[in-house]
DNA sequence: CTCTACCTTAACGTTAAGGTAGAGATTCGG
DNA sequence: CCGAATCTCTACCTTAACGTTAAGGTAGAG
């Protein structure tokens, strides 16, 4: 799949996949022999990963921290990882469950802080409306 | 009030309360004869209300626009206010209005979003750990 | 005084992303 | 098969909103 096509399913710009890609956050599984960009499905997912950790505050370093540890968890196949890395990749992975959590309570609060300023917005444009007439 | 206290008391960082000054986005109302920044309970008020709008996704220069609408609404007496300046600032204060509700909802899906990632994110830790066993 | 905690400006660094230009690749209608 | 219309490429420039570091000035207690 081209990327533009990628931006459209995803919602992101061109400009920020290929930035993803010079990053080497998610790179492209292949190139066309012209050198257009060849993203697959599985590409696609990561990008959504991307896409929904990033209201979370988290940088794109550590979500390519996260994509790699579950890289390795997934596609190792279980005899092949040490039992000593593997610890660790889940003791990295638990950090960022308890960070992702942390993130969601700060974000519901800031939410309700946002909400409760559109409320006093909407109250103030009433008043100020009605002592127009 | 010195601009260690408004950093206490708004959770905003030093650096950032004078990057506002620099912006003129929110002036210290006075500056001590030694140069020190003194911040009102007002100026404080104004840095709050940028702390709110602030997870929305303003621009600085969008909410230093807010801020001057509603001083002008709130500190203009009503008589010297002309009819279609007052109009037009009325207009303003609307759309900012029906942005804040987008963005208000804009920022309920992405915490939606994140949360299902959160969930994701436990249940595979869940099963990788249980697969240690 | 002098010490300490707090404050100042100035200048450069960082992160994440958007803009632009000019060249090359693909594709589609004819 | 060919030319036009799209799409994409790389490379570099710019921006927003601060962070960081350096080098020093200030307020007030003792």
């Amino acid at each position: 799949m081209h990327i533009g096509q990628v931006a459209a399913r995803t919602g992101l710009s061109l400009r920020t996949i290929r930035h993803y890609d010079e990053l080497g956050l998610v790179r492209p599984s292949a190139r066309s022999q012209g050198g257009f960009r060849l993203y697959t499905e599985a590409d696609v997912a990561r990008l959504m990963v991307i896409r929904r950790m990033k209201p979370l505050g988290f940088t794109l370093e550590e979500m390519g921290e996260l994509l790699s540890i579950t890289d390795r968890l997934d596609n190792s196949s279980a005899a092949a990882l040490e039992t000593a890395e593997r610890e660790q990749l889940l003791a990295r992975l638990g950090r960022f469950e308890q960070a992702t959590r942390e993130r969601c309570a700060a974000l519901r609060t800031q939410l309700s802080r946002a909400e409760e300023f559109a409320a006093d917005l909407q109250r103030r444009a009433g008043q100020l409306t009605a002592g127009t007439s």
